[in-house]
DNA sequence: CTGAAAGCGCTTACAG
DNA sequence: CTGAAAGCGCTTACAG
């Protein structure tokens, strides 16, 4: 079934000229003249005959095999590494490159397996990418550095590798920023305690944004696992404990939208309505949780498919040997973390 | 920075022998005889530098990459896609194959973009999986005969390759065998329009289960869009419109868990309790919606995991040429989708 | 038991 | 303007 592939050789007899020729009209090879008359025989005959060049024999010649490597950490439990994927794919094939991905099993160390990224360089690839999600550091194994890396989620505890994080901590403070726009000064912020990142980050930046509004951090904020139960009873706790309702949280700015459901589920069983009674604001814009509520949920999107094509594009740089601002770092570079508006903020009822 | 990468020669020229020594040694070629002592020492000279050959050569010469190419539809839009792609990667890891994937752009006609495939061909794959979840019928292009190919989600219109879908018809009716025989009778079903294998198939299976049971299969069907909204309207409609309590339904059996989210809504507001009231289930097992609803969701769970896995096994048989029963057909081969018990189903209240 | 040599399908100095 | 030839790093008949 495999019907005998056709090779430059079979262009270059079909268009009487050597296979020398075929390569240079074909690859627009520079500072090569060729007749024009030349140039269209050889076209014809390699869009007749269907040709296509070998890309694993090209590889071998140009030392350059126009694969990059994605290892991802734990792909299957990280709900969002689609988008990465996706932007990393989509930005390759722009630069004419194909994507190989390799699953990392997570684990409790930060360290990169290195038997993992030896499959890669057995491959040849131009680039490998390492995408994580739970760690803020990683070491990265010798291996890494025989070709051009590129780091997201994480940062290289040796500073040399390009990497790329979302800035949680900006988003989360752009979401207080709102809200005290629209004129509400008693925010609580459901935390949760795994000390990853994210968790960092998001308390920071609430953190930031109440002192930058002259509001006490610390007033509204409680601790709860970081799924839909925690959030329930972050939510009951924030607005149940006996308060008056005028002491009692306008919005509740969740760690994330896992958590918002739960604060759903509370403002329900409380009889209060939201938006009407009470804000809810999420983070990680997690389908299909954020367009499922209702009213549908307010939230904060992390840039993973950015993220993806950045990595892809930052690496075709350092593989061309451009200079792109990008590879200068400081590193990690970070991503704004836009706010996406839905139905479950409005302006407080007092 | 990439230091000369070592080759065959300098081990042939460590352990003092030629390369087809080192070559037949490392790869434990068949009818070859070499001393104990030769091995070893190739082996040391091996290990000691670091040596690991170059895949792109040996895919020249073998003629066989190692590589087989993923091609997704839209990889984006479906929650699941990343389970297929683990179950596909892990697979391909046990065989000593890599992975590439490409992502399609959804179209509404069926047939599977040529230029997609020609680029997995141009890097020699040795195979090539094409996973689909909105149709389920493709139409394959002539050149993905080129190599081994397989067909997740679909059924390949001319029959020639091996196709895998997930059992929504023997899944549905499974869960109405379990209703049941927990003793309910009113089981309504939340149906959708959308013209795709899965909602055709759930409803045949909610049927089969209704009269396998010998009830009406249509006294308890309505339809409505495949979001919560949907599941929301549906569920009203159901168990609110002037309905005594003995007549009511008393299990919603949701399209999928997004419309089982709008029921859990739905039964909210009417006052009845999940699953003490009424029973519900959705389909899909998608996270995080499942686990985070509270009660947690029963759910049929979609084997992701286990198609990309067969995908990549089945290739690697046709690849080795070993005639496996899964490239026997006929196709296409249907994998069950399991019932995930969790805490929205109980026995009836009267 | 071991090795010299051809060849996989390209690209690229180099020569004419 | 065009082509003969070397070589990328391997594997594999084949010879000894």
């Amino acid at each position: 079934m495999p019907r005998k592939q056709v090779g430059i050789r079979d262009v270059a007899a079909a268009a009487g000229v050597s296979v020398t020729t075929v390569s240079h009209v074909l690859n627009d090879t520079p500072h090569t003249r060729t007749s024009d008359e030349t140039k269209s025989r050889v076209r014809e005959a390699a869009a007749r005959l269907g040709y296509h060049p070998n890309r694993l024999a090209r590889g071998l010649r140009t030392q350059a095999s126009g694969m990059v490597g994605l290892l991802t950490e734990e792909i299957a439990t990280t709900p969002h590494a689609g988008r990465i994927i996706l932007g990393a794919q989509e930005e390759a094939s722009r630069h004419n490159l194909t994507l190989a991905i390799i699953n990392s099993t997570l684990r409790h160390d930060p360290d990169v397996e290195p038997s993992e990224v030896q499959a890669f360089l057995d491959r040849q690839v131009d680039g490998i990418i390492y995408a994580t999600v739970y760690h803020d550091e990683v070491v990265l194994p010798e291996q890494m550095h025989a070709v051009p890396s590129v780091l997201i989620g994480a940062r290289d505890r040796d500073g040399e590798v390009p990497s790329i994080m979302p800035d949680e901590r900006a988003g989360a403070a752009s979401v207080i920023d709102l809200l005290v726009r629209l004129g509400h000064r008693r925010i609580a912020f459901a935390a949760t305690s795994v000390d990853v990142p994210a968790t960092r980050g998001r308390l920071r930046g609430y953190r930031d944004g109440m002192i930058a509004a002259g509001l006490d951090p610390s007033a509204h904020v409680v601790e709860a696992v970081s799924e839909a139960a925690g959030g329930y009873e972050a939510t009951m706790a924030l607005l149940d404990e006996g308060r008056r309702a005028e002491d009692r949280p306008t919005v509740v700015f969740c760690y994330n939208d896992r958590m918002a459901m739960g604060a759903y589920r509370a403002a329900a069983e409380l009889g209060l309505s939201v938006p009407a009674d009470v804000s809810v604001v999420g983070f990680d814009d997690q389908a299909p949780i954020a367009g499922s509520l209702f009213p549908a949920l307010s939230t904060v999107a992390l840039p993973h498919y950015e993220m993806g094509a950045w990595a892809v594009a930052t690496l075709a740089a350092m593989i061309e040997g451009r200079d792109e601002p990008e590879v200068a770092g400081p590193f990690p570079t970070l991503l704004p973390c836009p706010i996406v508006e839905r139905g479950s903020i409005a302006v407080p009822a007092r």
